[in-house]
DNA sequence: CCCATTTGACCAGC
DNA sequence: GCTGGTCAAATGGG
């Protein structure tokens, strides 16, 4: 266990490293790429240290828990779409110029990094690693109806958006922890619906973008539980987000495609790892591990065992009568309408949305020896 | 008090 | 008339 400590102490002074240097790597892609690179390597060997070491200790459970953890990570790291999303979020990040074309080695990296890390797979790959089917959808325009439907009902939308791009993900559910939400999507929404549908046993969930009112977003999206693997969630996508593009627009988040939205969360994270983990400049002391979470968020998602949704989220599924679908969270009224990356690098790490903090408490309870603080109050 | 969720009712499309 | 999508009052948590 000792080893693991020090990879995770090793990948937290590397991100401390690069925030150092951060401002001078601003023209350095390459180098703020590999950088991160080695920081996720530091804590993926870690993670899969920690994964070997109970794997052989752990009840069933656990175990199972565990695996998810690898296996969300792992679906992260092998999509293929990921060297276009880090280069969007670099370039949102106005980390790198437009025509930047670092794709390949990105992905390369990464690429490699799976097959090293991860063992190719074979003992993580639950069912869900494979079947982590994401159906884009083609931009489906439908019949634009008119819309114009009574004139005493005219405020009310149109039931079926016409000419509202639709896209469709399908997402699996965390494996761990809380298993009725989705992964988060980077983006905060606010259910407003919930309805049984005709020959689904699970319900269906509607949900606007949180900033709706504020900035007239249209973004909204349904999920819904497949019928024949529960442990699928189908998340559709109607209508893109305009939240970002008011320059008071509480959301970070460039208007990324769907398709792109884990890896802007995941590569914002690896950036503003170093931001929030790291000491204050001011006091130039080192912070416990606790306090590193507090400030950092990291701690939100991760050391508050038992927080449903990494996001802080409140989804309540308690009403449901068969536990269907629920939603990204929402978190604007925790502060959160401006991203905050390191806790979502939580959600990809350890499985987003899922509420265990066992595999987390097996860390920390250990680096509790180390990290003397780590006992404050998290908040 | 503010804001998110729940849930029954309402509405539009088919 | 059925079904899916949305509204909005009620409720609850911070």
């Amino acid at each position: 266990m000792d080893e693991t400590i020090d990879l995770i102490l090793q990948g937290c002074q590397m991100a401390k490293s690069l925030e150092g240097s951060l401002p001078n790597m601003t023209n350095q892609p390459e180098s703020l790429i590999s950088s991160c690179d080695e920081i996720i390597r530091a804590f993926s060997r870690a993670k899969e240290s920690i994964s070997k070491a109970q794997l052989a200790v752990l009840p069933e459970s656990h175990k199972s828990q565990l695996l998810g953890i690898s296996s969300g990570f792992q679906e992260w790291l092998r999509d293929s779409s990921i060297p276009t999303r880090a280069m969007d979020l670099l370039r949102a990040q106005q980390l790198l110029p437009d025509d930047t074309k670092l794709k390949g080695a990105i992905g390369g990296g990464l690429d490699e990094m799976v097959v090293d890390q991860m063992g190719g797979g074979g003992r993580c790959g639950g069912r869900h690693s494979l079947e982590r089917a994401r159906e884009i959808e083609p931009p489906a325009v439908e019949a634009a109806s008119s819309g114009g439907g009574r004139a005493s009902s005219s405020q009310r939308q149109r039931k079926r958006d016409g000419g509202v791009e639709r896209r469709v993900e399908r997402v699996p559910a965390p494996q761990m922890g809380n298993t009725e939400i989705p992964p988060e999507d980077g983006y905060t929404w606010r259910k407003y619906g919930q309805k049984d549908i005709l020959n689904s046993r699970f319900p269906r969930s509607y949900f606007r973008c949180t900033h709706q009112k504020l900035y007239q977003c249209p973004a909204k999206k349904l999920v819904q539980r497949l019928d024949d693997d529960p442990n699928i969630f189908e998340v559709t996508y109607r209508g893109d987000h305009t939240c970002h593009l008011s320059s008071t627009a509480p959301s970070v988040p460039p208007p990324l495609p769907v398709e792109r939205r884990e890896a802007h969360s995941m590569m914002q994270q690896a950036t503003a790892a170093a931001i929030h983990s790291l000491p204050n400049p001011t006091t130039n002391t080192t912070l416990s591990m606790s306090q590193w979470l507090t400030i950092s968020d990291f701690g939100l998602a991760v050391a508050g065992g038992g927080v449903v949704g990494s996001t802080s989220s409140t989804v309540n599924m308690g009403s449901s009568t068969s536990g269907g679908a629920a939603a990204g969270p929402s978190t604007s009224r925790y502060g959160r309408d401006v991203d905050y990356p390191v806790a979502d690098m939580a959600d990809v790490m350890f499985n987003s949305g899922s509420s265990s903090s066992t595999s987390m408490d097996l860390i920390f309870s250990s680096m509790d020896d180390k990290w003397p603080d780590s006992a404050d109050k998290k908040n």
